[in-house]
RNA sequence: GGCGGCAUAGCCAAGUGGUAAGGCAGAGGUCUGCAAAACCUCUAUUCCCCAGUUCGAAUCUGGGUGCCGCCUCCA
């Protein structure tokens, strides 16, 4: 089995080979931090995360670079209505961004360069534009000229004469073609501005991706991802330029594209006011489930979205925590008879079928939902296993142990400790407390007084901590 | 107007030629003092509609309907 991908550049799916054999240099558009980013935006941050923890596990060196946009149209009028320094503004949601991502659990990228760290590596791309007669300056501006460009269009598939019909936009008279874009602009009084040789002004909005990525990933790297929306054009625009200036073809080998998160079938976007940030999200949801959720559907396909998909997405994760800590009780108790040969066997297969089913799955141009499924098959053994069988089998346990939490955290999923001093301590006095609460209901039950054990149950249940009698014993877990 | 995508049970969602994964919800049962969790059984003769190709189609072709996205900043 081979990784497959599906390739918006002409749109089927490929053997994955990278340029470089054992690596992958990978390359995803990153926010313009004007504001807290929402759950759409969240989408490619979980996705992306996940491709490149995949590409790890089977053994990939990833060098992924995810870009901040700090200069931009949107930070200059943000911070102007706010009377703040833009670049100050951008930094500080630079921050939110990783409180955001990290309750997502993604991984901070290889290097998450900046525009305003990288004005040298722009003007100089800019400047061999200009030399090779693919930009002309005009006032200040800097343009790329499209006819200069034949390909232009590969990636969108689309024909200039067709866009031109349909063109909504006010044609800049000053501009060679109506598509020619911005590689450069001047600054108007009180924008921020860098100097260069048309003057001060600052980058247009293309230009830094084909700067960085060059910088770090070289002229030609293998994946280049970001939402759908970005294939025009965005996407286009850094072809036309890393191509044009390097003369290499496929800057990027393999361009992946997420689908887009809708609410009532809607686009979510700012514009339409129609958005929630992840931190509104986040304050009703754990950021597992958020991920979770996202990665239940494929990250090609559009993702409708309301409380109650929320709601049953974390209902779907409990059921694999809860398995896995059966798991967990199943080796700790390690009394009684010893487990039957043909229930180890079961189980076996069962581990070695997931494995294998997973990763077939993710070969699948990454099919997170069907890898999902084959660890909820998974699950459901376990859980048999562990009702039929009081003791022994700790090889076979072991092993799906080692499986499940392996294949958990490829996506992100796997638990995670809490290991600062005060939540230990608070955990300890939280063990101390329901020690006693547990010892007083045992002897209540005892007596039969079952008045007694429900309200204890049932009060516990109020301040989140569910109360489960086995024949083992009680166990309790916060809900 | 141009380009692209989607349509599978009550809900979510996999599935590109071989006879419908998985999750949630629901029904019945086992277990339990009662619960919870877990387990067992059941819940789409059918994949938007029509026609065609084929021994065979949710999957391919043609037509139709509905929805969405991009073409302007946007993940």
């Amino acid at each position: 089995m081979s990784l497959r991908i599906y390739n918006t550049l002409g749109r089927k799916k490929e053997t994955f080979v990278p340029r470089n054999p054992g690596k992958v240099g990978m390359y995803v558009c990153g926010p313009t931090t004007y504001d807290l980013i929402h759950l759409g935006n969240a989408r490619p941050l979980v996705v992306f995360d996940t491709m490149r923890r995949y590409l790890e596990s089977i053994g990939y060196q990833v060098t992924y670079v995810q870009n901040f946009t700090d200069i931009d149209d949107k930070i200059i009028n943000r911070a102007q209505e706010r009377g703040e320094d833009p670049l100050a503004l951008a930094e500080r949601y630079i921050g939110e961004y990783f409180t955001d991502a990290a309750a997502l659990r993604v991984r901070p990228a290889t290097i998450q360069p900046k525009v305003s760290g990288h004005l040298q590596e722009i003007i100089t791309m800019i400047e061999q534009l200009v030399e090779k007669n693919h930009a002309y300056v005009v006032d200040g501006d800097v343009y790329f000229s499209i006819p200069s460009f034949p390909s232009y269009g590969k990636l969108s598939g689309r024909a200039m004469d067709d866009m031109i019909a349909g063109a909504r936009v006010d044609v800049d008279a000053r501009k060679g073609h109506p598509m020619d874009f911005a590689l450069w602009k001047a600054a108007k009084p009180g924008e921020p501005a860098w100097p260069s040789p048309w003057g001060p002004g600052r980058p247009g909005w293309h230009i830094e991706c084909s700067a960085m990525s060059e910088k770090y990933l070289g002229q030609q790297f293998d994946i280049h991802g970001g939402g759908q929306d970005l294939i025009f054009p965005h996407h286009e625009n850094e072809i036309a330029q890393s191509e044009a200036c390097s003369g290499a073809e496929n800057m990027a080998k393999y361009w992946l594209h997420n689908g887009f998160i809708t609410i009532n079938q809607e686009k979510m976007s700012k514009s339409l006011g129609n958005f929630f940030t992840l931190r509104q999200i986040l304050a009703k949801f754990p950021g597992d489930v958020v991920r979770y959720y996202l990665l239940a559907t494929h990250y090609r396909s559009p993702l409708d979205f309301d409380d109650t998909k929320l709601a049953t997405a974390q209902r779907s994760l409990q059921r694999l925590r809860t398995s896995r800590r059966l798991l967990t009780e199943a080796l700790a108790s390690g009394q009684g008879a010893p487990a039957k040969e043909e229930a180890i066997q079961a189980l076996q297969q069962s581990v070695d079928q997931a494995q294998a089913g997973f990763q077939a799955a993710m070969d699948d141009d990454f099919n997170t939902a069907l890898a999902i499924s084959h660890l909820f098959d998974l699950a459901k053994e376990i859980n048999v296993f562990t009702q039929q069988n009081q003791g022994g089998g700790e090889t076979v346990l072991t092993a799906a142990a080692e499986t499940f939490d392996r294949l958990m955290q490829v996506l992100g999923l796997e638990e995670v400790t809490v290991d600062n001093v005060k939540d230990e301590q608070e955990t300890k006095l939280l063990e101390g407390v329901m020690a006693l609460v547990l010892r007083l209901r045992a002897e209540a039950r005892q007596k039969k007084d079952w008045a007694t054990a429900d309200a204890i149950r049932d009060g516990l249940k109020e301040v989140g901590i569910v109360m489960e009698d086995t024949p083992q014993g009680t166990r309790w877990l916060k809900a």
